[in-house]
DNA sequence: TTTCTTTTTCTACATTTGCCTAATAATAAA
DNA sequence: TTTATTATTAGGCAAATGTAGAAAAAGAAA
C-alpha cells in the first residue's frame, strides 16, 4: 500500500468519512478550497490505479467505494510518522503539540482516561 | 515555512541531531540508504534555497547549519498531521498506534507520567 | 609544479503531483 | 428527435521530487 499524496489523502479523508459510495459531486461540496471538476476526477482515477477505490459507473455519474480501510492506513502512517519524525517516541509527539500550544486541557484529559483504560484492560 | 518532501526532512533531520555544522560526509554517514554524493549535495541546495540552513565553505568541503529550528518545524508539523489525518484529535492518533501494535506499554507509562505531570502544573 | 584525489557544481532526466482546457459521452428538456 | 446540459475522459503542462553522470574546483601528494 502506496502512501498518499496530500491532494490524494484529502480526498480519500472524505470517501472514508462518508458512508458507502461517493460521487464526485459530494466530495466536490466537502472540500474546503475549490477545483474543477476534472481536478477531482484526475486525483480519482489516480486513486483507483493505486487500489485505493473502485468505480463503478450508473448513467453518467461515477460511484467511488473505498477498497483500502481507514484503520489500516492510518495505522502505518501513524507509526511512519512518529519513526521518521519523533524518533519512535510519542512522548515527543505529544510533547511537540504541548510546547505549540497545540493541546487543550480537554485533549489531555481524554487521552489521559484512554490510557488509564487500556492499560488497566491489560 | 515549507513543509519539506521526504528525502530533504531526512536529512534535515541528521543536521538537527547534529550539534554544530555538518559536512555532506557525515550526512551521508547517518543515512540509512546510500546515495550518490551528490544527491545529497542537491538535497542539501533545496534546504538552503528554502532557508533551512546555511551554507559555509571552507577548503573544499561544505559545513552546513540549520537555520529552523527542530521544534518550531515539529510544532507546526504536529497540528498539521493531526488536524488532516485525525480530525484534530490526539486520541484518534493514539488510538491509531495502539490498534496498529504500534504502542509498547513504556510508552504509554511514559505519556500517562507525562500528561499527569503537565496537568498538575496548570 | 605536475599529477592525483576528493568535493562540489552543473546539468539533466524520469516520475510524481497539482491542476486544467478541450473533446466526448450521456442524460434531460424542448 | 433535436438541442441543451452536465459528467467524464483525454491529454497535457508546469512545478516539485528523487537521483546521478560528467565537469570543474581545490587541496594533497609527488
Amino acid at each position: 500500500m502506496k502512501r498518499l499524496p496530500e491532494s490524494e489523502l484529502e480526498i480519500m479523508m472524505i470517501i472514508w468519512r462518508h458512508d458507502g459510495p461517493v460521487n464526485r459531486m459530494e466530495i466536490e461540496e466537502h472540500l474546503k478550497k475549490d477545483v474543477a471538476a476534472p481536478t477531482i476526477l484526475s486525483f480519482l482515477n489516480r486513486l483507483e490505479a493505486k487500489g485505493f477505490v473502485s468505480v463503478e459507473k450508473i448513467g453518467k455519474v461515477n460511484w467511488y467505494t473505498p477498497l483500502v480501510k481507514e484503520e489500516e492506513y492510518l495505522q502505518k502512517e501513524s507509526k511512519n510518522i512518529l519513526q521518521k519524525m519523533y524518533r519512535n517516541s510519542l512522548k515527543n509527539f505529544v510533547t511537540a503539540l504541548y510546547d505549540g500550544d497545540g493541546l487543550s486541557a480537554q485533549d489531555m484529559e481524554e487521552l489521559k482516561e484512554f490510557l488509564e483504560e487500556k492499560s488497566k484492560k491489560k
